[in-house]
DNA sequence: CTCTTCAAGTTAGCATTGCTTACATATGTT
DNA sequence: AACATATGTAAGCAATGCTAACTTGAAGAG
């Protein structure tokens, strides 16, 4: 019913049939676009809606942010699963591809990124973000333990792998906000990530 | 006569005589408060002017951000330059110490090192805001190649410098955030470094 | 000392925003 | 068919960024 009712849209139903869903794909587009103080009111026009619309699904724009925040942590942590699994296993290639995996996410989308690890302002102790954020960095903990053949438990590799992380995280952030030093514009990007993978994961 | 002024000031003086500065300061403070998302009525209000004389000074809210972070930027440039002339040349603790400065002033001041480096919406393009970055970047670049024993140009220890600098950024970062994996929360930072700068630049 | 000028304040007001309250309508259940 | 509920609208509030037009007072010229 849902389906014909989402078929039928358009006709001036009053019921919109699938605001919630929109609601949160307008506001991505607009976290996009203008980073993430975008504006309520224009994404209810974009869904060709009111602007009190929102409040029956949302509580305020910080849960409206949470949603379209959970949704591509979902998108980049399966983007990230699916890198790490274009090798087999023990393969070095896999955590270059994982890294590299990460920072074209936050290239792709960067106002998403920001706004991800960015503006935590209405959820501080979110039990949900905090889970997504620990099972992405599980899929990295495990792809280092497994190349350093120990426990995926194991606090040396764990305390590398955060380190690779960190690596990663800070290059798409510099990239992102071109803050990169003026004379690394035009780095290799895939040599710095093999100079870096080697480093700390040495053979 | 400025001086004179300023010691009168709260005597209904209608011209305020130093109302830039403090609005860079009252401004600074909500930031490191309420994020970069301050607002330039409450900061009138802390300055004790109408909310229409900020712009006799600055064009938009984005020059006046641009003022805060420009002011941020030099203090942390200092930061860590004190940082790495608190080691003789050539000491490793040089090094440890100078990414320590970094993620320090994060730490104590996690408002406005969210701003100077998020927010990039006004000035994309800016030249003084991409120097200041620059010279804190040489710093870096100074102290690696110092310490490698080869030149400040030299390509390997400027990609070196980066990666250190990516490293201490995204620590940074996931700091602020509450994003660390849950079962980091209490690594031993120190070690860290240690781990990450010996790693990165082997003996 | 007075006159003029101009930087740096003010007040008033506009358009926009986030959000609330009260009302309207469609949908599914009984 | 009637009702309860979910989901929309309309109207309105206080706050915001910014502008326009007016006011003030300090500094320099005669």
């Amino acid at each position: 019913m849902n389906d014909a009712k989402s078929l039928v849209r358009g006709k001036k139903n009053y019921h919109h049939g699938d605001l919630r869903d929109q609601l949160l794909e307008a506001v991505r587009e607009l976290v996009e676009e203008q980073g993430p103080d975008f504006s309520i009111a224009e994404a209810c026009r974009r869904a060709g809606v009111s602007t009190a619309a929102p409040y029956k699904h949302f509580r305020d724009r910080h849960e409206i942010m949470r949603g379209v925040v959970l949704l591509a942590m979902d998108r980049m942590r399966r983007a990230m699963q699916a890198a790490a699994d274009a090798w087999p296993a023990g393969d070095p290639r896999r955590i270059a591809g994982l890294g590299q995996s990460y920072v074209d996410f936050a290239r792709a989308e960067p106002g998403l990124f920001r706004t991800m690890f960015g503006a935590t302002e209405g959820h501080e102790d979110d039990k949900a973000l905090t889970r997504a954020g620990d099972e992405t960095c599980r899929i990295v903990e495990m792809v280092v333990a497994e190349h350093l053949g120990v426990s995926p438990d194991d606090p040396e590799a764990n305390l590398r792998a955060y380190a690779l992380w960190c690596f990663v995280h800070g290059h798409s952030f510099l990239c992102l906000d071109a803050k990169l030093p003026s004379d690394m514009s035009l780095i290799d990007e895939g040599m710095l990530m093999r100079m870096v993978g080697d480093a700390m994961l040495p053979a």
